[in-house]
DNA sequence: ATGAAAGCGCTAACAG
DNA sequence: CTGTTAGCGCTTTCAT
C-alpha cells in the first residue's frame, strides 16, 4: 500500500509522511533516526518499517539547520598531486563507517583556499580538514573558532585549530646530508612559491627552502633557488631550465615529488641520467618506489597524516575538544636510484 | 557600529540581521542576493552595504530547502587513479566561475556508488556527475528522474541521464591491431571485475575485455584474461603472476593505465623490458608520456570528458533540458616505447 | 517596488 | 515514553 510503482516522479517522502504512515508523531520519528534516548522497541519497530516501506531518507539540509550535517569537508589546493590523493585516502578510510560523509572541495584555478573554506561553512559541514598554504593564520583562527578545523601542512602554533605536519626542517636536512654525503656541491633547489599572507616559517615549502639555503651556506656553497608552480609541467620547465644552463648542477632537490617527477622528465628528455645529475623529491608518493622511477625522496606518511587529521577532527566534533593539538610526524629518507655519487666528469 | 571586534565567537549574521541593519524587509534582502526582478538601485545599494559591513553569507542549507544549493556533486569510485583526477580537473575547470561549487564524494572501501549518490541527494545538490560502474541502469534512471545527472564511462542508452564515454570497442581494437602488427600472439589481458548489477556491454572494462577476446579468437589465438582490482598494487600483482608463469605472454594489454603502471612495475622488478614483453594501457594519464615510463596507451581525453559532463549537467540545471544526450569521444592510440615488435627469442 | 506571512523538513525544548 | 510547539534561515506567494 505504501509501495507505488507509477512512473511519475513523486516528491520524496518527508518526516511527516513517515509519521503519518507509522501513526506516530514527527518527534518520535526524529528520535528514532537519531537513536535518541526514550523510544520503546514497539515505536522503533513501527517507525523503522514505515521508513523502509516509504524509502524515506532524511534531508541533510533540513537537519543541518538545527542539528548537524554529518558531513566533513576537505579542502585541497590542487587535484593533480598524488601526495594529496594519498592524504585524502587516509582521511576517507579513517572516516569510513563513522556516519560522516566526506566531501572534497578543490580550490581550482584562481580561487585560493579561503573562498572554498567559506563555501564549506556555508554548507554547514560539521568540520573541516584543509591543506591551505594560502590562507593567513589570523583568518584560520577566526574560522577555527566557529567550526572544528584541522590544517595539514602548517606549522602554525594555532590556538583554535589543530595541525598535522611533518618535520620539514628535519626532512630537508636529511636530503642535504644525503647529497653532501654523495659529494654534491652544486645543488639546485626548486621551490613552490608561497603566499604573502603567510609567514615563511609556517609552510612546508618555505621551510624546506630555508633549510636548503642554510645547509648550502654552512658548507660555503652557493644556494640556487628556482621558484616554480606546483604542477608537474612546471617542475619539468624548471628542470629544463636548470639542465640547459651552461654549467649544470650536479643535483636537484625538488620541493616535492610532483616537481621531482617533472625534473626527471626533463633529465630523461635531455638524455641525462642519475650519473649526470641526481634528483631528490619530497613526499614519497607511491610512484617514487616504482623501479622505472626510483626516486630518492622523503617519506612524510601522507595516508597517516590524513587519518590523523580525521581523528583529531572527530575529537573536536564528537568529544567537543577545543584545546588545539599540533602533531608533527617524523619524516624518513628513502634513498633510491635517482641519486648517485657525484662523478669526476660532472664535478 | 556594525563592526565588533570582541574575541567572542558571535553568531554568524542571518538575513534578518541584514534586513535590520539596512532597514528593509527580509524579502528585499533575498531578492538582492538572488538578483531577482524588482529591486530599486537605492534598495540594492542599502542592502549590499549592510551585507558588506556585517560580513553576511547566506546559508546554503536554508536556501536549498526552498531554492537551490548551487552545488554540483561529483561521485568517483576511487581516489588513487590519475585518470579520474584528470576528469575531475576538467570538470572543476569547466565549473569555475559558474557560481556553482564542486564537491567530490569518493566511494571508498566497501561503499559502492549508490550510497554515495544518495548522500549527495540528501545534501540537495543541484546536479550530479558520477563515475559509477557499480550501479544498475534502473537505479540510475530513477535517480535521473529526480535530479540532473550525467554519467561518465557508461554506454547506457539511458532516458533520464546523460552519458559521456569513449568508444571503448574502437580503442581496444586499436590496441589489438597495434600488438598484432608487432607480431604478438600470446597477448594477456588484465581486466577490472565488473558488477553483477550492470550488463556487460555498458561498461568500459567489460567492452575492452570482450573486444580483446574477440580479436584474439578472430586470429585463432587463445584469450587469457586475468581479473584484478582497480589499484596499482593489484595491477602489479596481476603482472607478477603473468610474468612468473612457465610460459610468458609476449604482451600484456592492461585494462587501464593504473594497472599498466603496476604491470610495468612487475616487469621491471623481474628484470624484464619491452624487448621481453610489451605492455599497453588505456587512458593516457599524464604519466604515460613520461620518458621513463613511455607507456603505449589509448587517449580517451579525460579532461575533455570532465568538462563535457559539466556542460551537459549545466544544460539540465539551468536550461532545464530533460532529453538525454549521449556523447561518445573518439579515442586515439598513443604508441610509445612500452611496446616492441615481438622478438625471435620470446616468440 | 516593497513587505508580511506562510512554510521548506527537521530538532529541541517542554508537557503530558 | 510520547506528542505539541517553536523555531532554524531562507524563498515565495500575495498584498500593499
Amino acid at each position: 500500500m505504501a509501495v507505488e510503482s507509477s512512473g511519475a516522479t513523486r516528491k520524496r517522502p518527508s518526516m511527516d509522511d513517515v509519521a503519518a504512515e507509522a501513526g506516530v508523531s514527527k518527534a518520535a520519528v526524529s528520535k528514532v533516526i537519531r537513536n535518541a534516548y526514550g523510544v520503546s522497541p514497539a515505536m522503533r519497530e513501527k517507525v523503522e518499517s514505515a521508513i523502509e516501506s516509504l524509502g524515506y531518507r532524511p534531508s541533510i539540509s533540513a537537519r543541518s539547520m538545527r542539528g548537524s550535517s554529518f558531513t566533513v569537508g576537505f579542502e585541497i589546493p590542487q587535484l593533480a598531486n598524488d601526495f594529496f590523493t594519498q592524504v585524502m585516502q587516509g582521511a576517507a578510510d579513517e572516516l569510513a563507517g563513522s556516519g560522516y560523509q566526506l566531501i572534497i572541495a578543490p580550490a581550482v584555478g584562481e580561487v585560493k583556499g579561503a573562498p572554498v573554506l567559506d563555501a564549506l561553512v556555508d554548507r554547514r559541514v560539521d568540520g573541516i580538514v584543509a591543506i591551505s598554504p594560502e590562507v593567513s593564520p589570523g583568518w584560520l583562527e577566526r574560522l577555527g573558532s566557529s567550526v572544528p578545523l584541522v590544517l595539514l601542512g602548517r606549522h602554525d602554533a594555532a590556538a583554535h585549530y589543530d595541525t598535522v605536519t611533518n618535520d620539514d626542517a628535519r626532512g630537508a636536512q636529511m636530503v642535504m646530508e644525503h647529497l653532501f654525503g654523495l659529494g654534491h656541491r652544486r645543488i639546485a633547489h626548486v621551490t613552490v612559491g608561497g603566499s604573502a599572507e603567510v609567514p615563511e616559517d609556517l609552510l612546508p615549502h618555505t621551510i624546506r627552502r630555508k633549510t636548503y639555503a642554510e645547509a648550502m651556506a654552512a658548507r660555503g656553497f652557493v644556494p640556487a633557488v628556482t621558484t616554480s608552480g606546483p604542477l608537474e609541467p612546471e617542475g619539468y620547465a624548471a628542470g629544463l631550465k636548470l639542465l640547459s644552463a651552461s654549467v649544470l648542477p650536479t643535483a636537484i632537490f625538488a620541493g616535492n615529488d610532483t616537481l621531482a617527477i617533472g625534473a626527471l622528465r626533463a633529465r630523461a628528455e635531455l638524455g641525462l641520467s642519475a650519473f649526470d645529475v641526481s634528483i631528490v623529491g619530497y613526499d614519497n608518493i607511491d610512484l617514487a618506489s616504482h623501479p622505472m622511477m626510483s626516486l630518492t625522496t622523503v617519506d612524510q606518511f601522507g595516508r597517516q597524516s590524513g587519518s590523523t587529521a580525521i581523528k583529531l577532527l572527530l575529537e573536536r566534533i564528537t568529544a567537543g575538544r577545543t584545546q588545539a593539538v599540533h602533531e608533527m610526524i617524523a619524516p624518513e629518507l628513502r634513498v633510491r636510484e635517482s641519486t648517485r655519487p657525484v662523478t669526476v666528469a660532472s664535478r
